[in-house]
DNA sequence: AGTCCATGTTACTTATAAGTTACCGGGTTA
DNA sequence: TAACCCGGTAACTTATAAGTAACATGGACT
């Protein structure tokens, strides 16, 4: 596919637009988790998501949950608990993301194995 | 789409594997300018992708090297000229691109727009 | 009254990415 | 011979991301 200069500045301004949503060195870590177990708090994310910190968590989520991917609902129980989970817009990243995964799969066989 | 746990943190890895061949600030615009220009100068890069240092050019450019998406080629002329290209197996980024550019530009609208 | 848990926040430090400025070698043009 | 272009490299600074440790709040439990 062949693309003008307008268009080309286009497609690089929304692969990044899509590339700071899943930025970061936890995210994606996150957002498996929430795909793969579909509603934790925020003390089981804590422990799924192998060496993160409380600190990170925290901002991680927010940026998240700015970005509509997750939703944040208080439960009143008591102790209060905080459920994560992927929101319906945030399922649309699984198709995008398993891109991403097959081909840095396939890259990771390409450049190691030959 | 389920996963287990192993599965799981394969599929993690891989979009990492994947994430870190096009992160940083210059790579994306690079590939897309020898998308475009199909081959390039480093000169010519340099003036394409506006806001580049050469430094930054240089260390991003050897990066894709490695990672096997760009060709280097000095071809013989007086005086040199270094051609850089995007390789066959660079061009088998762009479907995974395309999808991040497609869900990077519906996120922008969905998030601006509502 | 003192301690624990859950869900964070604050202040501070460290590590990584990016930017700036200057310079190099080899050939060219004025 | 002096200044210039090309394709970089090197040393240093600045900005951004991530990590660490301690503390906060509010209810429950001992």
């Amino acid at each position: 596919m062949d693309w003008n200069q307008e268009q080309c500045k286009g497609q690089i301004m929304a692969v990044h637009d899509a590339m700071d949503v899943l930025s970061g060195k936890w995210k994606i870590s996150i957002i498996a988790v929430l795909c793969f177990k579909h509603k934790r708090r925020f003390s089981d994310i804590l422990a799924d998501v192998k060496g993160i910190s409380n600190k990170m968590l925290s901002k991680e989520l927010k940026e998240l949950e700015i970005n509509k991917l997750i939703s944040r609902t208080v439960e009143d129980t008591q102790p209060i608990t905080v459920n994560y989970e992927l929101t319906e817009y945030g399922q649309t990243l699984q198709t995008v993301i398993g891109q991403l995964a097959d081909w840095g799969s396939a890259h990771r066989k390409y450049i190691m194995g030959k």
